[in-house]
DNA sequence: ATTATCTTTAACTATATGGTTAAGAATAAC
DNA sequence: GTTATTCTTAACCATATAGTTAAAGATAAT
């Protein structure tokens, strides 16, 4: 049976198309040539273009929130959590270069159906507050009552920024430095170093 | 001669269209509306959607270099100049709360026009090198020798990704956080405590 | 072999949208 | 008052694209 096959193929397709340009710049033709099929077939098994989106939408925020929420909510001292934490969002941002560049965007257009999907699939998979880890593990060092927002805040701009903006910065940066393949671990370094030093050392030299 | 006033108005409203919807998304009639006035008269001033877009690109473009560049390389001691870059680059973006949204998704799209345009611009307004400037700011402190690159990338990250994210944020965090008046002026102190520790106190710490 | 399922081909419909056109109305310039 | 410019109306064209359809071919299941 080729069934599965080409399903699992269309939604490869689908998800390659919708992220790179969107829900309506996407052009179910091109999914079709990418699937290796034709568009009869394409709405044989998917009915139409806003259906085969949204599957592909809980598909890509299921894998996603599972990865980063596991990790977020893991069971370790403050510092080696730290270096977790940003090696894996570092990890699952690079190995989805289009997805928050989609989700910036698309949130935003989408505004009704998005949203709503997301807060759904992050309530199922979230038990107990996210929130309150996050300042529990605060807590335990140096820079108690550090506010965990700011903590997220900070944590997901420095991991997630640099990738989005690559086209931009490359402009202005240079094409070779994202090329360099010592730069993500260099990165993931000094970003630990920078909200290590940043927030600690700063409330040791508070008091 | 009423003609100034229409030509600004459809470029406001085309600014306003374009950086929502893209080029792509953005609907000429939506533009004709938005200044209220026609599609024909629309056409009448206005070749073509490209020429408009990208009429409405580069003064965007422009307004938001000139502002950056400028705080860039002021002549400051180091943290007046690092508070004063940063509040300019929250001010810029939040002053723009869709631009940077759109360059993020544009430049990927249009990937031949955009990045051209942006470079020229940079060229025509940038005289000697930018990122030395930023570099000779950072040898005069205790962080010298701390590459600039990665100055560059913390900053744009702290002060640019928050607004960017916010929509998908204000799932995660709750809706109160981003429109609360003290946010802005709250980050922007985060913002700058967490690079002077996280950059001077680690370089200290390293000695 | 026969049947059910999968797949292609190719023409077709409906709709949205960028852009045009021509006639005329309103407004300014002279 | 006459002329040139600005603006509206409303119909129109061309094109792109989501989606359909019907007929036939290929492949697997029985």
């Amino acid at each position: 049976m080729a069934i599965k096959n080409v399903k699992e193929q269309i939604i490869k397709a689908a998800t390659k198309e919708f992220l790179a340009s969107g829900l309506e710049g996407a052009r179910m033709q091109a999914i079709a040539d990418k699937a290796g099929i034709n568009k009869a077939l394409l709405h044989y098994y998917f009915e139409s273009k806003e259906k085969l989106y949204f599957i592909v939408l809980k598909a890509q925020f299921s894998d996603m929130i599972a990865g980063l929420l596991q990790t977020f909510g893991s069971e370790e001292d403050f510092e080696p959590w730290l270096k977790h934490l940003i090696r894996t969002v570092l990890k699952e941002i690079t190995s989805r270069p289009h997805f928050s560049r989609f989700m910036l965007w698309e949130l935003n257009a989408q505004k009704k159906q998005l949203p709503r999907l997301f807060q759904e699939l992050l309530k199922e998979r979230m038990q107990g507050s996210f929130m309150q880890k996050i300042q529990a593990k605060l807590d335990q060092t140096a820079a108690a009552a550090y506010p965990a927002e700011q903590f997220l805040l900070n944590v997901l701009s420095l991991c997630i920024y640099p990738g989005l903006a690559r086209p931009l910065l490359e402009q202005v940066l240079g094409k070779e430095l994202f090329a360099s393949k010592d730069f993500i671990t260099a990165r993931e370094e000094d970003i630990f170093q920078l909200i290590k030093y940043g927030i600690l050392e700063r409330k040791r030299a508070e008091i």
